[in-house]
Parts: structure tokens; sequence; C-alpha cells
DNA sequence: TGCTACTTAATTGTATAAATTATGCCAAGC
DNA sequence: GCTTGGCATAATTTATACAATTAAGTAGCA
């Protein structure tokens, strides 16, 4: 299938290479994205980059002042806390639909995830796996919309989540949190891994607010 | 303010201007976008009009196939149905979250809406008034990122919840609701408000799934 | 020395035009 | 009669070129 290297050439492929460079943290927030730099970079001209950079803005990863370009969205502390705190509301409401339909083997596959994550020394690999862990025992509800704006509002604060993993404060704690969760999924008591994953999202906002906060000044 | 009409040119104005069409119905689900033809009609080149596009595509109003170009999207009934799911979670924590810093001039404005919307004949009137209902109790919570998630969602089922209201079979019930809510924050019972809210998106969801069903075959 | 004004470079935004792809129609064959 | 293939038309998509705005750097002056 495909070519040696067709190069990502369509909006949508732009779209998606820059939108896991801003992830990834490669793209600093605030940075300005020159258009004839990313045009050259995959060897298109800026129309159809500047369509990437839309669907973008429109995602709240990018920001656009008219005459002045775009550039990688800030998060205001507050903003990021919000953002966690729906983030919270919508993902116990998932696991709780979800919860009776999570077979052995997603569970067995979010254990694998957590001990991947545990093991591993990459921020990168870190965030995948802990990004996994959520999608694994969230995707049985069989919710299709709330699952993608989870994971539009997760966009929107993981580069964050990644600096205070960086900073060696937040991952043991993350990782002790969802070990919680997962033996409250394995003993069936819906009650007790809601509140947990309440707890634990809740906990990442505060210490996120945090962070910023103090990164800021 | 402006100019007899500078027309609205730049690609977010334009964006604007559709997403407007689309909520109003006045673009059919399904109907594709001819470029040129929107082109003229602002006065523009295409260029403009495929990043407002975009845009649209990334809020959910349109959809993008490569090499076939832009449609007004359609709407499943099982996704209208979670998509309402959903936003019943999150005006009910808004809800909440805003009660008790609904001002006596918030609730007013509420009532003002409330009458307005049972006054009048235009149905373009009536889901403006039934914005404004729930905008002005939901304000007070004081967090714009999940008021422009709320607001993000319910542009995405607006225009069906007006061809129920144009059959006439929803709109009368969801009055009486309204004045049920209306009447709980009046006294001051944030529990039955926010039970009573539920049950109002949560009807409108089960009617909307209905019709939408009934519609397709 | 510090500040303002002007010139210049760089970058964005839009229009026009070329090329790539889809769609509809008609004829030929099964 | 129905399907299949190819041709003509129309639409999308991208590239190139141009206009307009912003930012910066330099000269001039108080």
């Amino acid at each position: 299938m495909g070519r040696i290297a067709r190069q990502n050439r369509t909006p949508d492929e732009i779209a998606k290479a820059i939108r896991e460079e801003i992830l990834r943290g490669e793209l600093e927030p605030g940075m300005s994205a020159r258009q004839d730099e990313i045009a050259q970079r995959f060897s298109v001209s800026r129309v159809p980059v500047r369509e990437a950079l839309r669907s973008l803005v429109a995602e709240g990863l990018m920001t656009c002042e008219p005459q002045k370009g775009f550039r990688v969205a800030r998060l205001a502390p507050e903003d990021a806390r919000e953002i966690l705190e729906v983030r919270s509301i919508l993902e116990v409401q998932a696991l709780r639909w979800a919860f009776d339909n999570i077979s052995p083997q997603a569970l067995a596959e979010a254990t694998t995830a957590l001990e991947q994550s545990e093991a591993t020394q990459s921020i990168d690999e870190w965030s995948d796996m802990n990004s996994r862990f959520h999608a694994t025992i969230l995707t049985p509800c069989g919710r299709p919309q709330l699952l993608a704006l989870i994971t539009q509002l997760n966009n929107r604060v993981d580069r964050y989540i990644r600096l205070l993993v960086a900073l060696g404060d937040y991952r043991d704690r993350a990782e002790r949190e969802h070990r919680a969760i997962l033996a409250a999924i394995d003993v069936g008591n819906v009650d007790a891994a809601a509140s947990l994953l309440k707890q634990h999202i809740e906990d990442t906002a505060v210490r996120l607010d945090d962070f910023l906060a103090r990164r800021r000044k």
C-alpha cells in the first residue's frame, strides 16, 4: 500500500503532522507559524498550509489574528483548569457507561499500557501509554462523539502535562492513581472507579494550574 | 457602527455567515457547497472560502471528502442523541456552578426570553429566544471554555430542533419545561432546577432521535 | 544620548490561472 | 435490455503572482 513515501501533502495530513508536533511540544506556545517555512517543509504551496492551520485554530491548538498570521495557542492557567474540569465530568460519565462493557481483554490492555508507562524513560512514550490507558477503559462506552470530544479536550492540555511529567513531580502520583482505578474496575466497583478517576483528573488540574501560574510570572 | 454594508470578506466573517445559514436551515444537510458560487456571493475568490469551510468542518457543521468538495453535514439519529446526552451533562453542571450567581436581572432576562419565545410566530425568533434562555441562566457559571463547548454542541443539533418546532410537536412542551426550570431557580432549589434541565434536554434528545429515525427512511 | 520619522524588508492575504480529479452522457458490446 | 468503457464537461485543488499590511532598522533631529 502506498508508494515509497508519498509525503503528507493534503491539508488534512499537514494538519495532522503539525498537530502532532504541537502535542509533542516541539512547537512552543506563542510561536508564530511561518507559512513559507511550513510550505517548504511539506513541498506544497501556502494555500493548503493555510487550510491546515485553519483547522487547528478551530481545534483550539492555534490562534489567528488578521494580518498577523497564525501562532501556536497559549494556555492560560484558568483555561487549563476549566478544560480539565470538563474533561473530568465527561470521562467519569464515559467510564460509567463503559463499565459493564469493559472486557477482560480491555482490562489486560489497560494493565499493559500502565506497566509500559511505568517502565519507560521516554516522555513521548509515557504520554502515549497514558492516552492509551484512558482510551482503553473509556472506549467501551460506545459513544464516538463523546470520545472525540474528550480527545479534543485532551489535545489542548496534553503538552503542558508533558512538562509536568518532565519535572518528575507528577508522574509517580499519576501512576498510582491509575493503579487504583484499575483495581476498582477489576473488582467491579463502578462508584469507586468513577470517584478515583474524578480525583485523578482533578488532581491533575490542580497541579497543572499551579505549574502554569508559577511559569507565567 | 460600520458602513452601509462593508461586506463580510474575511474567512472568519464568511464562516460566520455560512454558519448562520446552516443553523437557520437555509442550507440543506447533504448539500454540496459550490465554492465559486459562495465566492461570488461574497465577492471574493475561492481561497478564503475554502478556509472558512475548513473551520466549519472542524466544528462539525460540514464534511469534506478529498476531490469531492465540501458538503453540509448530515446528522445521524444516534449522533444527535449522543450530542444531546453530552450537552445535558454539561449544561446541568454549568447550571449548578451558575446557580448562586444568577442575579435577579438575569432571572428577569430569562423570563423575558421565555415570554418572547411564547409570543412569536417566527421559528427563527423562537430559536433565538430559546438560545438566549439557556445562555442567560448558564453564563453566570463564569466558565467561558465550558460555555463555548455547549454552544458548539448546540450548533450541531439546532437545525434539527427547528424542524421539530416547525412540526408543532415540540414547542409547547419545551416552553412548559422552561417555565418549570425558571420557577425552580426562582425559589432557589438547585437540585430541582438541575433535574428539570436534565429532563428537558433528555426529552429533547428522545424526540429528536425519534424524528430523525422516521425522517431517514 | 534618546526619541521620532521614514525607508526597507519580510510576511501575510487574495486573486488569477493551470492541472488534477470527478461526473454525466453516449455509444458499443454482451 | 443492461452493463461497460471512453469522452466531454465541470468542479475541486494547488501553484504562482501580486497587493497590502506589519515589523524592523536606520537616519535625522532635539
